[in-house]
DNA sequence: GCAAATTAATGATTTATTCAAG
DNA sequence: CTTGAATAAATCATTAATTTGC
């Protein structure tokens, strides 16, 4: 089988991959120290590789040094804590009909919200995943209660803006057509903690690969 | 309320938000046929179109040279399509006992992958989501056909490479403690359909629009 | 041998659940 | 108790295998 011999390549060149921290793991090859490798490797071997949780999950907020000790990827931080006026603005679209906001569309309320707070765009995707849900529950809730006219509690809904987005088809809420709208990437941890400061932020590049650059 | 008036703001400045490419929703601002928010959107209307493979699917390895004309924000989407080497990388590490790697882990894994072919940290992710749930599935079915002794096919997993996952606490497979470990960001459409690339075009910045410094 | 037609795999998304911070 | 965060299950959709008729 060839996979091995691929693999073999693999670790050779990202020994960082080679489980640093999970010795299990013989690797195949030698183990090649070689200090920069490829893509710049932000050495930070595997102490995230599976074990993240371990530190403390406080610090949040304080003010990264994290690259010095690494503290296990990230400092589980302080989870969102939308204000007013984003969840004001988040509930005026969701009203509005948007269910799930494609990337560029999170992207950009994304950063319209942030000039009421901190907040990133998976705060934005998981606001709608859990609004969307739990308005189904409510809504489920409420029709066993009330086992029929199952129309009623649409009213808010429908009465000002209920828009085109399912008045027209058979859909209801959130239709399946919706599909393969998003695109994501994924980010280093380390820099997901600036809160807002201003204009440089906004330019993240998605492959920070490079441990410090920024 | 003030919601209103920073829904107005919000739309005035951000006319993509009015959904780019759910045409279901009308937008509360004026509508805003500018061009750009379809953006990719990829109206990949009709390339589905019953004759899937009218297009020329196979360019793969082959050398494509399309990015000159970019194919209006990117062809409807190919889908990732891994070599042999990337499928056996991501087995061994699966094997290893990588089961829900993190936001890093992924980066890393993408980029010693990106070496034998186009791809992009998502698709290391859901591969593992997606091998994952099937290895549960096929495993169910077979207990289901053996309905006892369900340690049997842990052998190859428990045998040489256990690693640390998982090997040190009390959790088994994948638990519940490995939450919080990802953090992920959003990404422009556009960009993710480039082919293979090397140089700096990771870098690209993902607001094309902060309407001013916010 | 070959394409169109079908089927099997599997990549990509969405939905349902669960966990836990506040 | 509310709700942000994360994962697993279910589902959709596209690509590769394969079968089939010529």
């Amino acid at each position: 089988m060839k996979v091995h011999q691929f693999a073999r390549g693999f670790w050779e060149q990202e020994p960082t991959l080679t489980l640093g921290g999970c010795k299990r793991f013989r690797p195949l090859a030698p183990k090649l120290p070689n200090s920069d490798n490829v893509v710049s490797a932000t050495p930070f071997d595997l102490k995230s590789f599976i074990r993240p949780e371990s530190g403390p999950r406080k610090l949040g907020f304080s003010d990264d040094k994290r690259e010095s000790t690494q503290v296990e990827t990230q400092p589980g931080g302080t989870r969102w804590n939308p204000t007013q006026e984003q969840i004001g603005i988040l509930e005026m679209l969701y009203r509005g009909g948007m269910r799930t906001p494609n990337a560029q569309q999170i992207e950009q309320i994304t950063a319209q919200l942030g000039k009421y707070g901190k907040i990133e765009g998976k705060n934005v995707f998981y606001w709608f995943q859990n609004h969307k849900a739990r308005e189904r529950q409510k809504q489920k809730r409420n029709s066993l209660g009330l086992s029929h006219c199952p129309r009623t509690p649409a009213s808010t809904i429908s009465s000002s803006i209920t828009m085109e987005t399912r008045g027209s088809e058979e859909e209801r809420e959130d239709s399946p057509c919706k599909r393969k709208c998003r695109t994501w990437t994924f980010e280093c941890l380390e820099e997901d903690k600036r809160y807002n400061k201003e204009e440089g932020d906004r330019t993240l590049e998605l492959f920070p690969l490079h441990p410090e650059g920024r």
